[in-house]
DNA sequence: TTTTATCTACGACACCTGTCGTATTTAACA
DNA sequence: TGTTAAATACGACAGGTGTCGTAGATAAAA
């Protein structure tokens, strides 16, 4: 396993990242046009990011005659990963507890998920004995 | 209940804030002080950062002689909202229970905190209907 | 092979953040 | 009341991000 590199991406960063998850590889055009349905922004603008994110060596490019197909480095639970431990570390003291009990405060949770949620657990519980 | 604004302190902007939270209000002095602890930056750094933290109306600012007490606006809890559901709406397509699922994934919740969630999560279950 | 449509490259700019250095204000003290 | 110590104000700068405009490369079409 290499080492678990740290990925921190910006918004726009990872409005890439996520069209690229959904479909690799793909053309600057592709993904441009993917964004374009949630925002309005210029294809050059799509175009630099992909080119910074290269550089980053948070994409990988290839070239197929004059077109350049993209594809992500990380995949999207290493994100997930990076993002949520940030999260974990800067405000929730470090405990993924705080996180969890955070959450489910919401109270946006419907009863079929707690109810797996309560599951899952017990089956942990047990691995750990 | 005023409306819920939207609290997306930087790094730097939490390390004061974290310090407010504690004990409040502050001088720059204490506040620089405590962060000192951390990492090594200069006074004005700090007085900087404040300075902007006032004109975002991020901190309160009251004079007394010739010193500025601070004080933080959002309480832990409101920045602790606002930043858990941006990482929720970014990249885990707004589910509460994909966070935490991976949460829990991370398999560093010992049995007993396991036991306590597992407990918190039967009276939820009958709260609801 | 010239023209055209489509890509990419390059450079620019504004804004934000983090970080300071240097002034200026101000209260307290001698 | 003049001097000093401490606090604030102001301006600057580098690095990163988001956003484009324009120019140059390239493949496809005429």
């Amino acid at each position: 396993m290499q080492d678990p590199k740290i990925y921190q991406p910006t918004e726009a960063e990872l409005d890439v990242l996520q069209v690229l998850w959904e479909s690799q590889p793909a053309t600057v055009r592709f993904i441009h046009e993917k964004i374009q349905e949630k925002k309005a922004v210029g294809y050059t603008t799509t175009l630099k990011q992909l080119q910074r994110m290269t550089e980053k060596k948070m994409v990988n490019r290839e070239k197929s005659g004059k077109t350049h197909f993209y594809t992500a480095v990380p995949n999207e639970a290493e994100v997930q990963q990076s993002l949520f431990q940030r999260l974990q570390n800067t405000i929730f003291k470090g405990s993924a507890m705080n996180m969890i009990m955070h959450a489910l405060g919401q109270n946006n949770t419907s009863a079929e998920e707690l109810e797996t949620l309560q599951e899952w657990l017990a089956t942990q519980k047990n691995k750990k004995q």
